[in-house]
DNA sequence: CGAAATCTTGATACGGTTCAACAAAGGTGG
DNA sequence: CCACCTTTGTTGAACCGTATCAAGATTTCG
């Protein structure tokens, strides 16, 4: 578990840094760590004291709430540029684990609460962010309230469907969609069963509107379709 | 539907305003307007211009989503003291529409700006607000994804339950919950159908968890009860 | 390479939906 | 203020989508 000083957060041009000009850039090094975890990491227990606040700068992290009974929900996948851990109450009322690697920048407490008053374009920025979050737990609320398993399935990988990069391998055919957590962590995500998210996905290769056997990359062979799927236009 | 100025905001205490101070409280009425609305009103349009911001001060709102086959998604009821519409994007992703009688302060978008840039405690309040709702979510996800019909009827008891006043009528037994919404809004926002609503509810009055034959008022006699059951301890 | 973890597929069960009929509440005009 | 009509809520019976239980296949990793 590597620790070094985050002089110029690497990845500024994506992360919450990005609110935050050259001469508060200094400050904000000062003000965190960069911290790097292996996969299935604790970084916050649920109910712990709320004391430190992440910026993750590679990898994937996942949020969830429990039951006493063991039944999970992930809330959502905190990528590459976004936070976690704000929180009003005193604790955490829920978890984060990473999914694999992970890098982090660590605020503690104290220092988040300086950064917010002394820098108004953080706080801004970190208000924009945090309006996202919430636009995209009502899109979530919809899905888990709503949807039926199909079409669960199908908003989830366009959701996670990569941006066309610009220098695309235009020899392999169709869009990668990128899964770097478990079937377990899916069904948690989408309320479903592994069983269910397996004879989904199944379904879809068989159809041909996703290809690929590897589990933890999937190529969509026809967006369009998906897409109607996710909304409820055909279900078959 | 009346219009006027809102010189001092009534609901100070428990509205946003609150975060203001009473210099600033002068600039705030100016840039807002108070509105009143009869119940089944839209505020918002699903997919419209993102023009205005509102604060509730009287009754409540319910925000929603919506699948182009009417299948609808209630993510949340906005009371006395809430604000609703903010978001990132040009237009909302999201419906709202009055419940019963409401009135807001209205807040349109330049001057939401312009409020925010000058006056940070306003700013800050509206974090911690944001962050708020947020957790809200992410309990409303475990109730969607996690939780049976039972276990989600009670949840939303609960957490609608009036805090115990102090000048309390204890010659009637039971917390008072209110529902000022219809079965059919409580079935969206639980994710069920308003046949399963009726049907939960008939049995907890049956087993004497609740009380009351009005719709819109519930009496809790077994909190305790009620929250085993929210919490998947107690399923029978 | 071998063991453990993860994923897939099949058979059966069940909670909640759907369809249907009726009851109660609320609102309106005479 | 009551009779009528509309809206809202309740209850029952049958159905269905997803969960559960079970077995086998594949992948991962030491």
């Amino acid at each position: 578990m590597e620790l070094q000083r985050c002089t110029v957060c690497g990845i500024r041009g994506q992360s919450i840094c990005n609110a935050i000009n050259d001469k508060e850039l200094e400050i904000l090094a000062q003000a965190s760590s960069r911290l790097t975890f292996p996969p299935a990491t604790t970084l916050i227990e649920e109910g712990s004291p709320a004391i430190a606040f992440f910026n993750v700068t590679k990898g994937t992290v996942k949020l969830f709430k429990s039951l006493p009974d063991g039944r999970r929900q992930i809330t959502g996948f905190a990528d590459v540029g976004h936070f976690l851990g704000l929180t009003n109450a005193r604790t955490y009322s829920f978890g984060a684990e990473t999914v694999d690697t992970v890098q982090v920048c660590r605020f503690l407490r104290p220092q988040l609460e300086t950064l917010l008053t002394d820098y108004p374009l953080f706080e801004r920025r970190l208000l924009t962010e945090i309006t996202g979050e919430l636009a995209e737990a009502q899109e979530q609320m919809l899905l888990l309230g709503r949807k039926t398993a199909r079409e669960r399935i199908a908003s989830f990988l366009l959701a996670r469907m990569m941006p066309p990069s610009p220098h695309a391998d235009s020899a392999v055919e169709g869009q990668m969609v990128s899964l770097p957590m478990t079937r377990v962590d899916i069904a948690d995500y989408l309320g479903l069963t592994i069983e269910t998210v397996s004879r989904t996905l199944s379904a879809l290769r068989r159809e041909k509107i996703i290809t690929g056997t590897d589990n933890h990359g999937i190529r969509v062979l026809a967006v369009s379709r998906l897409e109607d799927l996710a909304s409820g236009q055909d279900n078959r």
